[in-house]
DNA sequence: AGTTACTAGTGGTCAGACCACCAATAACTC
DNA sequence: GAGTTATTGGTGGTCTGACCACTAGTAACT
């Protein structure tokens, strides 16, 4: 494994296994030669291939089968959004910020989902806010976690998960009672400009 | 290195780093433990390690200096975007989620904006618009950069910086010429409730 | 005081040894 | 013969120990 200036074995492993990857039209789904086929034929440590690997597993470019082998994968960007979003939530002070860009995930969930929601799901939103079994917190998430499914985009919806989850080790907070049902009546009275403004005016409720 | 549910070494070590870096409150700059004294304390192996260390390199989160050790860093995606684009490219079937999360998150940027923006800041993004230096990608990313600082949500830009730099590795986009000069008339109009038509409305232009 | 040589600590890399896992095959049982 | 079980080869997962190259601080020298 020499390279022209100055780089590390595993950086060049990934450009290798690039090249590769074109040369051989790979597609998402094929497999990749083995870690120890890997290191000979590019005369590297098998170790230095690892580090490539697991790079390429870590942003999830690449899937890896313990027992079976290594598989080009169908690249989703949220798990390196996620991954970098994880990061960037805890180098800064930036939990103020956390709650308000949730609430607004929440709200354009809402209103995503509007043009999706059937009767049945309204329902099904009701059985989940009269549950005697689960908290306030817990409702609100089983909530927004159906509207947001209802939505179909998940990226949207793993930013918000992840915010989610920040959120609850810094700021836990829902909102009245009364507004989910709001929500819910304005969905089955198919009015979709009032939800802006019910969001807006909602105060959170901190606990 | 004992985790709960099958999960691999160098896995589990990023997740101690996120704790570490949290717990000591760590800023870009600032030194992270030896591979050693990782290794030592966390009881993995060297190797183990630095998949994670290199991982962590590779899409630009930490900073590796040869004899010296490894340092927390600033992040800047241009490296992942990089690498991540010439494996992206030969799908294309996931970009909707990132095109039109984004385009949300623009839409909420220039709505929280709007009670803090004035009659310079106005005259500033036309300026921005009018630069014939910059092609009309630029002009975009400029134009909403500005809206975003002027939300003060730290988050919310950090999150959009990054779906940006991920969108110019998919699909670029950017809106009708005609659509921020209408942005701009609503702002000195003071007519907050057309932000939100506006957006709706607006249809894409892909490149 | 300035220069040089040394040294401890760090990342970079490799080789080899196990282990755990999977799938295909072989051997066995009925 | 059909179904089950044991074997085996290949794969990833992990650790250890050994070098090398580099850096910065220190000690020794001039």
């Amino acid at each position: 494994m020499s390279f022209s200036i100055e780089q590390k074995v595993y950086q060049g492993v990934i450009k290798e296994l690039q090249r590769y990857i074109e040369k051989n039209n790979l597609n998402p789904g094929d497999k990749l030669p083995s870690e120890r086929e890997l290191s000979e034929r590019l005369k590297a440590g098998r170790s230095s291939v690892r580090e490539a690997l697991r790079a390429l597993e870590l942003i999830g470019l690449v899937e890896t089968r313990h027992g079976e082998g290594t598989y080009l994968r169908e690249y989703r960007s949220f798990q390196t959004v996620e991954l970098l979003s994880s990061f960037i939530l805890r180098q800064n002070n930036m939990k103020d910020d956390l709650t308000f860009t949730k609430k607004i995930m929440e709200k354009e969930a809402a209103k995503l989902a509007f043009g999706r929601i059937s009767a049945p799901d309204i329902q099904e939103l009701k059985t989940i806010l009269e549950a005697n079994s689960s908290d306030a917190l817990t409702k609100h998430r089983s909530f927004f976690k159906y509207l947001f499914e209802k939505t179909e985009n998940l990226l949207l919806m793993k930013i918000w998960t992840l915010m989610d989850e920040f959120s609850h080790a810094v700021c836990v907070y829902r909102f009245e009672e009364s507004f989910y049902y709001s929500l819910l009546k304005l969905y089955s009275e198919r009015d979709y400009s009032s939800i802006d403004p019910l969001f807006s005016s909602e105060v959170q409720v901190s606990s």
